[in-house]
DNA sequence: GACCAATCCA
């Protein structure tokens, strides 16, 4: 049976489409918690390419369903994909965590290959994402009572890192703390950095140093320990707490090593201003103490302490000190990354020598590195400001060619959009919108923004509605001005019923979703 | 998963 086909007898079987996809209204689903034994029945494995896993998810999340009639449909067309598939293609496209939980409860209960800890991992780190902490513990509690190899440590990892990231450092440490009774066994030193690291990468230090001190006899701290605590005062430009930690790791007869220093390398550089010309000699000579410092102790830098530097020169203009440092770390036998040439071509290009950065794409090439859209995207920008339509279309054109780690991003997207849209240029618009949306990787809040303002400028009132309805079903808050324009646009040039069309939705938007919309106001406007 | 790159509409 073609998709095409199949795609008509799911359809007929599914319920008219929800009216709104936002996620901040989430009712908790039966899970039917209770399975009562049945055995899962065996499927056969997944015999489908990805394709037709992705083309289903987009069809589930188009028309959001409960997914008991889909059950017949598939089984009609004959087709058995791999739950897992599916689930993960539904996880990776926008806003389709509602759908992702209701298919994941079928998949379960209808054994299409979804009783792998893996599934489990990846619904509960959405659950997380969408503050629905509790039934992320059914799940884990289900996992323990079905014994689907799991919880495991990675379970309670994904966890805690959802809490966190959510701003709530106290249950995570007691969801760490529960882990114990899970997984049958102690948490250990790597457990716990797990733990401190998780804290430190969303700024919370301080509580990652309470927890430390609270429990450092406990563990056996080590040097990953103390790196991650460094790392997180560095990240919240707290250099003497990160200098107070060096000397305690120090004293406790732990040696820091190159990760640790490049760790304080990175907090000299990070953020500190380079303009003018003296502030960027401060910040050099400062890195320089430390690389020295590090070389006194017989540690070399390594590609990361390069990259690091040459993110600096970049972040100033100095193309000549980036060239010059690049040519250094290769004579040391040094092998540049991603990173490394994306830093130096983001230099060049920007300060527009192009022809320069090419040869340095060339060079990746013949060195077998493969750049990845944000090196691309240093020459979409540089295009930009020259206006350079050919340049960026021949770029864009040899990108869209190439292997998956190349091809055009969000941002790659959203710099062509606003490049051709400032030109003028509405049909490529649309040509790149089409691309982008084919191709999954967007549209985000940016990309509807640079086009309905896009829009607005030509006056193409109608069609900026339409995309601003859009973008507000896909959960997308747009911005004031964007609204603003909007309205102004549409008032001016009498299109009352289109106004009016648009206001129902916002309406009826805010009606279920709170105070979200309450910054845009409906006054009159005056003319 | 102890460290390095990455967007720019008013």
């Amino acid at each position: 049976m073609s998709w095409s086909a199949l795609t008509s007898v799911v359809r007929r079987h599914l319920l008219p489409p929800p009216k709104s996809r936002l996620l901040s209204h989430f009712p908790v689903p039966e899970l039917g918690l209770g399975f009562s034994g049945s055995s899962p029945k065996p499927s056969p494995p997944p015999l489908r390419p990805s394709d037709d896993a992705d083309a289903l998810a987009r069809l589930l999340i188009h028309h959001h369903n409960p997914f008991h009639p889909l059950e017949s449909s598939l089984q009609l067309a004959g087709i058995r994909l791999s739950g897992d598939l599916v689930l993960q293609t539904l996880l990776r496209l926008r806003h389709a965590s509602k759908v992702a939980l209701s298919f994941f409860v079928w998949a379960r209960d209808h054994a299409h290959h979804v009783h792998g800890a893996d599934a489990y991992d990846l619904m509960i780190d959405m659950l997380g994402k969408v503050r629905q902490f509790d039934v992320a513990w059914q799940l884990i509690i289900e996992m323990d009572q079905r014994g689907v190899a799991g919880p495991t440590p990675r379970t309670f990892a994904i966890l805690v890192r959802r809490y966190i990231a959510t701003g709530m450092t106290r249950q995570a440490v007691r969801a760490f703390d529960d882990m114990e009774a899970f997984i049958g066994r102690e948490p250990d030193v790597d457990d716990f950095n797990m733990l401190l690291d998780t804290l430190c990468k969303y700024g919370y230090s301080k509580v990652a140093t309470e927890i430390f001190n609270k429990r450092k006899f406990k563990y056996e701290p080590d040097e990953k320990t103390y790196t991650i605590l460094i790392y997180g005062w560095c990240k919240v430009n707290r250099h003497e707490m990160a200098q107070k930690f060096l000397k305690e790791m120090v004293d406790r007869g732990l040696e820091p090593n190159v990760v640790t220093y490049n760790v304080l390398l990175n907090g000299i550089c990070r953020r500190a201003s380079l303009h003018p010309d003296n502030r960027f000699d401060r910040t050099i000579h400062a890195a320089e103490g430390l690389l020295e410092e590090m070389q006194g102790k017989g540690i070399e830098p390594d590609v990361t302490s390069y990259s690091i530097i040459l993110h600096v020169y970049s972040r100033a203009h100095k193309p000549e000190l980036s060239l010059c440092m690049l040519r250094s770390m290769k004579e040391k036998g040094i092998c540049p990354t991603v990173a490394t040439y994306t830093s130096v071509i983001k230099c060049l290009a920007s300060c527009g020598r192009l022809e320069d950065a090419e040869d340095l794409l060339n060079e990746m090439a013949s060195n077998g590195i493969c750049p990845c859209p944000a090196t691309y995207n240093c020459f979409f920008k540089e295009y930009h400001g020259r206006k350079d339509v050919d340049g960026a279309i021949k770029l864009y054109k040899k990108m869209k060619g190439m292997g998956s780690l190349s091809t055009p991003d969000v941002h790659t997207f959203n710099i062509l959009l606003g490049m051709f849209s400032k030109l003028n240029q509405m049909e490529i618009v649309n040509e790149l919108w089409n691309d982008m949306v084919e191709s999954s990787v967007g549209p985000d809040l940016d990309s509807y923004t640079l086009l309905i303002h896009g829009l607005c400028e030509k006056q193409k009132w109608s069609e900026a509605c339409q995309f601003f309805m859009e973008m507000i079903e896909k959960g997308f808050l747009p911005q004031k001005v964007t609204f603003e324009t909007l309205y102004r646009g549409l008032i001016q040039s009498d299109m009352l019923r289109t106004w009016r069309r648009l206001k129902n939705k916002i309406e009826e938007e805010s009606l279920k979703f709170g105070s979200e919309f309450h910054h845009y106001h409906f006054k009159p406007y005056k003319r």
